[in-house]
DNA sequence: CGAGTTTGACCAGCGC
DNA sequence: GCGCTGGTCAAACTCG
């Protein structure tokens, strides 16, 4: 889920919208997107929620078999340095660990975001191959929009103190 | 001209 | 079998 004004999300990787639908109990219509890279097959579905029409909720389906096209831009713009960046607060995340994320739902991850960073997918593979460095500044960064990711999927983190 | 978007049609799965 | 719904296709279109 991702408060944000555009249903198309920045999030390092090209992707080529395939259909649209309206979909039953939201008055917003479903966006069907596919990963332009030729052999990923990687998907995703974008919906606006019926609570929040500034919440969008993009569902990731399979996993990318290459690097973004940002990291491999190697730029330090909007999309270079940002977008390699870690997700936030990943080691901190109560009880949730990104690995076993990723190995108990992997095909399909509906994933906690904020403009400025990654799906918990893409994040944490950025996350694997920047390796330890990334780390260092990963402690460095600041996400302003943490506490509103608390706010909008409180549920979505399991045992709250 | 190529890449990406729009949008109606088509198809499969499911419940009745 | 029928209707509904979600997902995909593909032709037409737009844009740089």
């Amino acid at each position: 889920m991702t408060k944000s004004e555009v249903d198309q999300l920045e999030d390092g990787y090209r992707w080529r919208k395939y259909g649209q639908k309206a979909v039953k109990n939201s008055p917003y219509p479903r966006s069907y997107y596919r990963c332009t890279s030729q052999k990923c097959t990687v998907k995703k579905r974008v919906e606006r929620s019926f609570q929040d029409p500034t919440v969008v909720i993009t569902t990731y389906e399979g996993q990318h078999t290459h690097q973004s096209p940002a990291t491999l831009r190697g730029n330090t713009g909007l999309l270079g340095h940002s977008m390699m960046a870690p997700p936030p607060r990943l080691s901190t995340m109560r009880g949730f660990n990104a690995a076993e994320l990723l190995m108990q739902v992997p095909i399909t991850a509906t994933t906690t975001t904020t403009t400025t960073t990654n799906n918990v997918n893409q994040g944490f593979q950025g996350y694997m191959n920047l390796g330890q460095t990334s780390l260092h500044e990963h402690q460095q960064l600041h996400f302003p929009d943490y506490g509103l990711l608390q706010d909008i999927v409180p549920s979505f983190l399991p045992n709250h103190p």
